[in-house]
DNA sequence: ACCGCACCCTGAGCGC
DNA sequence: TGCGCTCAGGGTGCGG
């Protein structure tokens, strides 16, 4: 679920739930591959650190310790990260949110799908991550531990160029779509934010790569820019799962020109939007507009 | 080096 | 009601 845009706002959102704040008890969930560091390293070695801030590298989001450490946090397809002050139906299972009277939610109860929760020393509001499908990550760092995973990032979406996708986009077989997916090309771009992109830019996702010339590529960065920062602004889009760490909705979903739309008229020419699967994702575009 | 695919996991929605 | 199928915003690891 999360692209950059919905890490970006988590991202801002949470900081100043946990900055200057010191782990106190940890609770997580058993052994699994979502945490790349065990459950029970994470409980003993995060307990009395400080946090001193809360960064983003593509979708991940680095959680600063002190003595140098980090906690590596990564939200998958249904990851959510939030503050046990947050209320939202999007955080409760299908029959607890029937069970709930709409106008009666009180405090989040951590469930089974609940694999971390940060408590802090003091008296304020846990953080929280949940995340469904288990796709997301967990890991904490050492001091000047190198991250594999962070070093082969590529660009960050918000700082790409046309001539570094170009660049990269030579000799390349695949489609344009899938290399502008790729993350150790451009960090953070995701499913909806490309089929976006490409719609703005009036690239067809199935274009090969090495088939779209130096402007285009310049239209794709910008227009990959452009549609990110606008989610950013409006809170990143609120689809199936994603809600900000204080349990509201995002906005960007009202706002999708081609993603999750096939079927429907092209809000610029009215032809009706297609929907095909390229590189094992679906993709959406106007066949009209885009080339 | 690159490419396509299976796989990791759970839940919602749909046709029958 | 229930079954089986497809689909989902992500990423890794494998063989060819």
């Amino acid at each position: 679920m999360p692209e950059l845009p919905e890490v970006e706002v988590t991202r801002r959102r949470i900081a100043p739930v946990m900055v200057g704040r010191t782990l106190g008890r940890i609770r997580t969930t058993g052994d699994s591959y979502f945490f790349l560091t065990p459950p029970a390293r994470l409980r003993r070695q995060l307990a009395g650190r400080r946090v001193g801030g809360v960064e983003r590298r593509g979708k991940y989001l680095v959680v600063l310790l002190d003595g140098g450490k980090c906690l590596l946090l990564h939200l998958g397809m249904t990851g959510q990260l939030f503050s046990s002050l947050a209320r939202s139906p999007r955080l409760l299972s299908a029959t607890a949110r029937a069970a709930l009277a709409p106008d009666r939610q009180t405090a989040f109860e951590p469930d089974e799908h609940t694999h971390l929760q940060l408590r802090f020393e003091d008296t304020g509001p846990d953080v929280l991550f949940r995340d469904v499908r288990k796709f997301g990550k967990v890991q904490l760092l050492a001091a000047g531990e190198p991250s594999e995973r962070l070093d082969k990032l590529g660009i960050d979406a918000l700082e790409s160029t046309g001539d570094e996708i170009f660049q990269a986009s030579r000799k390349r077989k695949v489609a344009i779509k899938s290399l502008l997916l790729d993350q150790t090309v451009v960090a953070g771009s995701g499913n909806i934010y490309t089929d976006e992109a490409l719609f703005l830019a009036g690239v067809r996702p199935g274009r090969g790569a090495s088939r779209v010339t130096h402007a285009e590529c310049v239209r794709l960065a910008e227009a990959m820019k452009q549609v990110m920062r606008r989610s950013i602004e409006t809170g990143g889009s609120s689809i199936s799962d994603y809600v900000a760490p204080d349990g509201s909705d995002g906005g960007y979903q009202d706002e999708r020109r081609v993603y999750a739309r096939g079927g429907e008229p092209c809000l610029s020419c009215g032809t009706p939007i297609r929907r095909k699967i390229i590189g094992q994702r679906s993709s959406h575009y106007c066949p009209r507009c885009q080339r």
